[in-house]
DNA sequence: GACGAGTTGGAGCGGGCGCTCAAACTTTAC
DNA sequence: GTAAAGTTTGAGCGCCCGCTCCAACTCGTC
């Protein structure tokens, strides 16, 4: 749809002020007008580059879902340690999109079926990705186990985030870094 | 403000209908109509009942956060396997409250001050409690490692509830198991 | 059965929602 | 400089929201 400069600009600027409205007020509380207030544009103008409140929305889980995940067809060569870390990088580095990939996968996951669709698909690939890890990690455990451990580490993980974006002056890293210590092969 | 048999039992279908809708559509998607419609009563009939639609929403959340904690000035005589248990039967045994449980936490506290207070003094005696059972349980544990710990089941607890949730083909219970089999004294 | 108190449904209110549209303006290519 | 294409504004449309109001109706009491 934009094809000149400030279109472009325009198109950069709302999707901006969609981050920002989804973080501070919800799913449902990003209203239009919140939207456009806070891009400073009119109304047409944000009709004018996207087909719809929902599609500036779905850009932007999107971008929150690829930041948890951010390599979908990896090799696999990353430890349970560095994905771990890597999620509370993305946690504490982004609060913002982490408010929102909480959110969604809660509020939107639970209400709507295509997010839920989307939400699942993104936690069975990190399931996936984790199991992975700790098979190479922990030969000794059983490969179901492996990926029961991998579910528990995720939903603790998710948890964390959870009661930490709900009062930040918990230990979020302290905690989720404690996670981790229980599975590696000196435990075993 | 209900005083004849009728009046009651109405408030009483008002209360299931609300609860019923919460779970399905979620805060936002709980509206003053659907309530009705479900409940099979005018609006006129709700509002001689309840002043407002947060009223009848609020009953039902204080309901669901009460079936989660449900004595909160209780001795403290429960081990962790039992508070864990407790958990997981109110989980399984009333979804319906679970979802809604879980959805106020998220898109309520993340959005809304006073629910965010609500859940986050819930959250507190919940990790009071835990933590208190650990310790007895577990004399070796420093009482800060103690209370590390209990946010730590919690929060996975939590994220098993949310993934089961979204997929309830997920074993949710053999999953929070395992989470309590590691802070057994014997694995000390 | 008469009567006050409580209960009922639903039309309708003010307001915010997502979204449209046309006229004015800006950018870009030549 | 010109003109086609892209961009912008904001009033306003239709819709649904929470909620009010009141005439009609039931309930409980005597």
């Amino acid at each position: 749809m934009a094809r000149y400069k400030v279109g472009l600009a325009t198109r950069r600027r709302i999707l901006e002020a969609t981050r920002l409205v989804l973080g501070e007020r919800g799913l449902d509380g990003t209203t239009l007008k919140a939207i456009c207030q806070r891009a400073d544009i009119g109304a047409g103008s944000f009709y004018n580059l996207f087909g719809s409140k929902e599609a500036a929305i779905l850009q932007v889980v999107r971008e929150a879902i690829r930041a948890v995940d951010p390599d979908p067809a990896g090799s696999g060569e990353d430890s349970i340690a560095d994905l771990s870390a890597a999620f509370v990088k993305f946690v504490t580095g982004d609060p913002e999109l982490a408010r929102i990939y909480v959110q969604i996968a809660v509020s939107g996951g639970l209400t709507d079926d295509r997010l839920r669709e989307r939400v699942l698909a993104h936690h069975e690939r990190r399931v996936y990705r984790f199991t992975d890890a700790l098979q190479r990690e922990r030969p000794d455990l059983a490969p179901g186990e492996a990926r029961v451990e991998a579910q528990r580490l995720i939903a603790a993980l998710t948890g964390l985030v959870l009661y930490w974006l709900l009062d930040p002056s918990q230990p979020f890293e302290e905690l989720a870094e404690g996670l981790v210590e229980r599975l590696r092969p000196d435990r075993a």
